[in-house]
DNA sequence: GGTAAGATCAGC
DNA sequence: CTGATCTTACCT
C-alpha cells in the first residue's frame, strides 16, 4: 500500500507528493505544489514555524498520529488549510498542499469558486485548494487512503522537482522546505511573509 | 476570562 | 498594504 511511501521524513514525503492525485468531493486534482512542516525542537527534524514546535495540543494532535492522515486547520478564520501527514505514528511531521491543477470535475470547482476565477486558478493556493475540493474541518483526522474517505489520495511517480522557501512563514523562512512540479502554471507566486525577519537574520 | 497572532486571500 | 473573521494557545 501505497501509505508506506509517507513514513518518511517531511522533505522526502514532499517530493513523493508532487504528482498525486487528490480526490474529493466531485473534484480531482493534481497536487503541483507543497511544503513541509517538521515538529518539536528537540525531535529528528525541529521547525519553529510548524504547528507541532511546541508538541501536541488539541489543533494539532493528528500531526502526531500515523502517515496519511488528513490534517486541516483555519487560517486567519477564514479559510481551511490542508496538509497530509507524514513520519510514523507518534513523531510530528506535515505536508501543506499548497496548489494542485483541477483535472476532473471542473464545473464544481468552478461552482465552489466562482465564475470570476480562471481555470488555472481554481485550486492555487491552500486555502483556494481546500475550497476547490470541498474540504472543510469536518475532514481532520480522516484517511486519506482508505476507501470509504470522502477525499482521498492516489501517489504517482517521481517528478522534476523545484525547491525554494515557504510562503507565509514568519519563523524559519529561509529554509528551502517548498516543492513544485517543474513548469506549472498553477503553482502560486513566492511572496516572503511580512511578519518575517529580513533575509539571512536569525529568528 | 482576556487577548494577540496567525502555514490566507482579494481588493484597493 | 489592508481588512475580513475566528480559533487556539498562552497569559493573568
Amino acid at each position: 500500500m501505497n501509505v508506506r511511501r509517507l513514513s518518511v521524513d517531511p522533505l522526502a514525503a514532499a517530493r513523493r507528493l508532487l504528482g498525486a492525485v487528490l480526490v474529493g468531493r466531485g473534484v480531482s486534482a493534481v497536487v503541483v505544489e507543497v511544503e513541509a512542516y517538521g515538529g518539536p525542537d528537540h525531535g529528528s527534524w525541529p521547525d519553529p514555524a510548524s504547528h507541532s514546535y511546541r508538541g501536541p495540543t488539541g489543533r494539532n494532535s493528528v500531526m502526531f498520529g500515523p502517515a496519511g492522515r488528513l490534517y486541516t486547520y483555519r487560517s486567519h478564520g477564514i479559510h481551511i488549510c490542508a496538509n497530509v501527514v507524514c513520519a510514523t505514528d507518534g513523531v510530528a511531521g506535515a505536508v501543506l498542499l499548497r496548489a494542485a491543477k483541477v483535472e476532473s470535475g471542473l464545473p464544481v470547482a468552478q461552482r465552489r469558486r466562482g465564475d470570476s476565477v480562471r481555470p488555472v486558478a481554481l485550486a492555487r493556493g491552500p486555502g483556494n485548494l481546500c475550497s476547490a475540493l470541498g474540504i472543510t474541518m469536518d475532514d481532520n483526522g480522516i484517511d486519506l487512503f482508505a476507501r470509504m474517505s470522502p477525499i482521498r489520495i492516489v501517489l504517482g511517480e517521481q517528478q522534476s522537482v523545484v525547491e525554494g522557501p515557504r510562503v507565509g512563514v514568519s519563523k524559519a523562512a529561509d529554509r528551502p522546505w517548498r516543492f513544485c512540479l517543474t513548469g506549472r502554471p498553477e503553482v502560486s507566486l513566492y511572496r516572503r511573509s511580512p511578519r518575517a525577519p529580513a533575509p539571512g537574520e536569525s529568528d
